[in-house]
DNA sequence: GACCAATGTGACAACGTTGTCAGCTAGCGT
DNA sequence: ACGCTAGCTGACAACGTTGTCACATTGGTC
């Protein structure tokens, strides 16, 4: 990785000095067509780059087309979209190098790779944050006017936010399965402290309460087998709900198993938030709210660059809408015998 | 994203030569406890973090301990499983930043981003590449020797590969199908073109022919869609296979569907190549031979490192292996009336 | 008291680049 | 022939850091 053609080498190749080279790759003006052309060979010839380092070190106070984002958990299907779709509003309309890293859910390895991408200076920052409040790096480099956005989730701190409509979808959703006559409807929530969770509860709360039905309320299915296990206890007792909303990926795919399981898939309504993959692949297909990660992506990154490009004005709360997509299963009216 | 104190700012804070402050900083003996101190204090009053471009400007030899990786699609959770465990080994194991960025399958845009991260020097790359050969900055690095390993495919040149046991496996699942009986087995395979798939169907056909049974081959399928009508057909016709080995994701998919919608998922044996979301939630369950996403990354991850502490013997070609895990679909017996 | 080693500290160069400025040449008008 | 301008080109400083070396101070030894 070292002994790599410089400034220098490219200029004695071409019999030039070195600053002549620097204006032929830089595309300024002042050189003879014939210099030019000797200088533009030795480069191919030797393969020169510029040196990002230097150039950065140099002029500390110019766009350096490279943002970071730092990531949670990169596996997460709904990140990895939110991020390919970042990375492709940069790359194109500002022909900005997106790098990234990921934490795998530590906090301190958060606020760790925070700190790793300020120390390698980039334009700005796009955060998914991770625990309820940012760490040390991520703090400092707020107060130091950092172009950062948060994406997804709340960062417990007054700046940029760019989130869905949790609120809004989950309000929506369960007004749908209302609308089928359904009048006792079940939550299904992973866990409780999460914030974007804790939203989706309280938009399901307010379609259930305008509505007066009953809500059945299940927190901490984190897993398909916990989620199973609720629906299939949900569905044995007296009053069981006749629908059910799952107000996170996984849940969805145990109360979808269990369903199944049961065989009451084409009975009991249900509605998921959040993708989900399996949503065509079984029978009804699954009703779901999907988060637009596109979208968030998207809206992430224009929020970044206007802030790159010097807009200090008061941070702001970008909200991205959550639509219905019905395919089945929670478009089923209530049975009678239950 | 200016104005960040230096070195000189923290040793004018601190009363002292802004070398006895680089001293503390990066821990080099020879200085006073009392002084080390009042510089800690101005470090950490100021924020202080240290310019890792001009650091690597000035070590052009170091290691920088960041490492990239260039995807093809960041959002394929293949992918992005091999970049978690390639990233999650270089971060403990050797304290090395892990840097990506996706090309969105695009072959220049692929070579743009090795150059855009060479240009910022890192100290080795990781590559799932695009397209059957590199592009003109990925051959100049090659050519230069710097840390380079390929992931997942063949790069179409002599270089450091990790890569899945894509012939075994396929040759393993093969057999399994085999041993319970099978005398007509189809393939479903996507792109004839990828040499994965290729080798794939090399060991599907070893299998088949060492044991005399008849092989049924379709190339092409590449959604899910293709898939399905391909096994309706095949299905359809006399001297239907009894079993079928999908060599991909999607067309297992395809196929997985296919079959309960003809009510044959107890009667036709299926083996697919490569993780399924949906092996566990379908009756019977799918058998699959995934690729061990972990291993590849780990294995780049230990390939590159070697590379970067100075390895300089011949490319090598680290293969792995591929498991079968039998979950009920691939253990099926033929039966008789068709 | 003179010498020496050990210790702490700072001055300065260098990394590869860009910005500033000065110098050189050619071409033009007088 | 002379000066002037425009157009090229190069010398040099600076960015923030680390490596090298020299200097100053201390304490111990003969």
């Amino acid at each position: 990785m070292s002994n790599r053609p410089t400034l220098k080498d490219v200029a004695a190749q071409a019999g030039v000095s070195f600053k002549t080279v620097s204006r032929v790759v830089n595309d300024e003006p002042g050189v003879s067509s014939g210099v030019a052309e000797r200088v533009r060979s030795a480069v191919a010839e030797l393969g020169y780059r510029r040196n990002h380092s230097a150039q950065v070190l140099r002029r500390s106070d110019a766009r350096l087309h490279t943002v970071a984002i730092v990531h949670a958990d990169a596996t997460n299907p709904f990140a990895a979209a939110v991020h390919s779709a970042f990375e492709r509003h940069l790359r194109t309309a500002a022909d900005t190098l997106v790098v990234s890293a990921s934490s795998h859910g530590d906090a301190g390895e958060h606020d760790r790779l925070v700190d790793l991408f300020t120390e390698r200076r980039v334009d700005g920052l796009a955060v998914i944050p991770v625990g309820d409040s940012p760490g040390p790096a991520l703090r400092r480099e707020l107060d130091r006017n950092t172009p950062i956005v948060f994406i997804d989730r709340e960062p417990g701190i007054d700046a940029d936010v760019v989130a869905s409509d949790h609120h809004g979808g989950a309000c929506a959703a369960t007004r749908h399965l209302l609308s089928h006559g359904h009048r006792r409807v079940g939550f299904l929530g992973s866990r409780e402290q999460s914030e974007s969770i804790r939203q989706r509860h309280a938009g399901f709360t307010d379609a259930v309460e305008e509505s007066g039905a009953e809500p059945v309320v299940r927190f901490g299915l984190t897993t398909p087998d916990l989620a199973d296990a609720a629906v299939t206890e949900l569905l044995s007792g007296a009053d069981a709900p006749t629908a059910l909303f799952a107000a996170q990926n996984l849940a969805a795919v145990g109360a979808v198993r269990a369903l199944h399981r049961l065989g009451r898939q084409r009975e009991i309504a249900l509605v998921a938030f959040d993708h989900l993959e399996i949503a065509d692949l079984v029978e009804p297909a699954i009703t779901t709210a999907p988060q637009n990660a596109e979208a968030l992506g998207r809206a992430a990154a224009e929020v970044l660059l206007r802030r790159i490009d010097g807009d200090a004005s008061e941070p702001t709360r970008f909200v991205v809408p959550v639509e219905l997509i019905p395919r089945g299963s929670g478009e089923l009216v209530p049975v009678r015998g239950a």
